[in-house]
DNA sequence: ATGGGTACCTGTCTGC
DNA sequence: TGCAGACAGGTACCCA
């Protein structure tokens, strides 16, 4: 599910929410993608920071628990690293009933209940002594760029593209290139730069680079702007849907017309997984 | 080193 | 109605 915009709104919901309070208790439920790697109860007695995004993980600061607020564990300050996977959500909440079959973490607050719901348990949630401690800065260290980091430029883009024979919806897919587009906004943001999904990275002009990028970040920015994308399960953190989906101009439209051209939209198969582009206004 | 395929897991929708 | 199969927002890992 959740692309950097919809990690993004999910964090804008919970961030000011959550800093500063305190962790009263800790569950899991089932398993997901790795383990938490400390004992659950271990969370209890921390304070929360202010939560970070790096690409579509999040990042929640804990202090070192306090043994007057719960339990009588001693540690040292870390975090969890958060992943929503294809479909996980996190939700905060004042009154929370009981831990549903797709709740598999929760975070009782001083602030609400915190609760990551992911059906299909592609997610995760990691403890990690610190971001740029292990194991969270092996799983960050392959990620590219922000997308909207000012020292990424056209030029810069080119450059990585350069060096790079895959396909422009491959590469922008993997997320080493540049975080954040996952299979809706890469397929959006091609079309917006006129650049056909199947065309080499090392083909692409750096004036159309530039253009990719301007695109990326238009797209981007336009989503977070309308709560992200919801296709099925996805909600922020107030449990709100998002509006994306309907300003879509290819992504989901096969045998459509094409707002621009009137051509329908095609939907071929790379690396698995879909793209829809229109092959009259996106070329090589 | 790069690139492609596989695996993880559950739910929903389609077509026979 | 039942059931098999395709498909769904991601990404670490393995192998060529």
């Amino acid at each position: 599910m959740p692309e950097l915009p919809e990690v993004e709104v999910t964090r804008q919901g919970l961030a000011d929410r959550l800093e500063g309070g305190w962790v009263r208790a800790a569950r899991l439920g089932k398993p997901l993608r790795w383990p938490l790697g400390v004992p659950v109860d271990s969370l209890v007695g921390r304070q929360m920071g202010v939560m970070q995004r790096r690409g579509k993980y999040l990042w929640l600061p804990l202090s070192a628990p306090q043994a007057a607020v719960g339990a009588a564990a001693a540690g040292e300050p870390g975090g969890v690293l958060l992943h929503l996977g294809m479909s996980g959500s996190l939700n905060l909440s004042a009154s929370a009933g009981a831990a549903g079959p797709h709740d598999h973490f929760e975070l009782d607050t001083d602030r609400g209940l915190l609760r990551l719901t992911d059906p299909r348990r592609f997610g995760a949630v990691v403890w990690s002594d610190a971001l740029d401690a292990d194991p969270a800065a092996r799983l960050l260290a392959r990620l590219g760029p922000e997308p909207f980091d000012t020292s990424l430029t056209g030029l810069r883009l080119h450059a990585m593209l350069s060096q790079r024979r895959t396909t422009i919806k491959a590469a922008l897919l993997a997320g080493d290139v540049v975080v954040g587009a996952g299979n809706i906004y890469v397929s959006e943001a091609l079309f917006r730069s006129g650049i056909d999904p199947r065309q080499r990275c090392d083909r692409l002009s750096r004036p159309r680079c530039e253009r990719l990028l301007q695109a990326l970040r238009a797209t981007l920015a336009q989503a977070i702007t309308l709560g992200g994308s919801t296709l099925r399960d996805f909600k922020d953190a107030h449990g709100t849907s998002g509006a994306f989906q309907d300003q879509a101009l290819v992504y989901g439209r096969e045998g459509q017309p094409c707002g621009q051209c009137g051509q329908a939209v095609r939907r071929i198969v790379q690396a698995q997984r879909s793209t829809y582009f229109c092959p009259h206004c996106q070329r090589r």
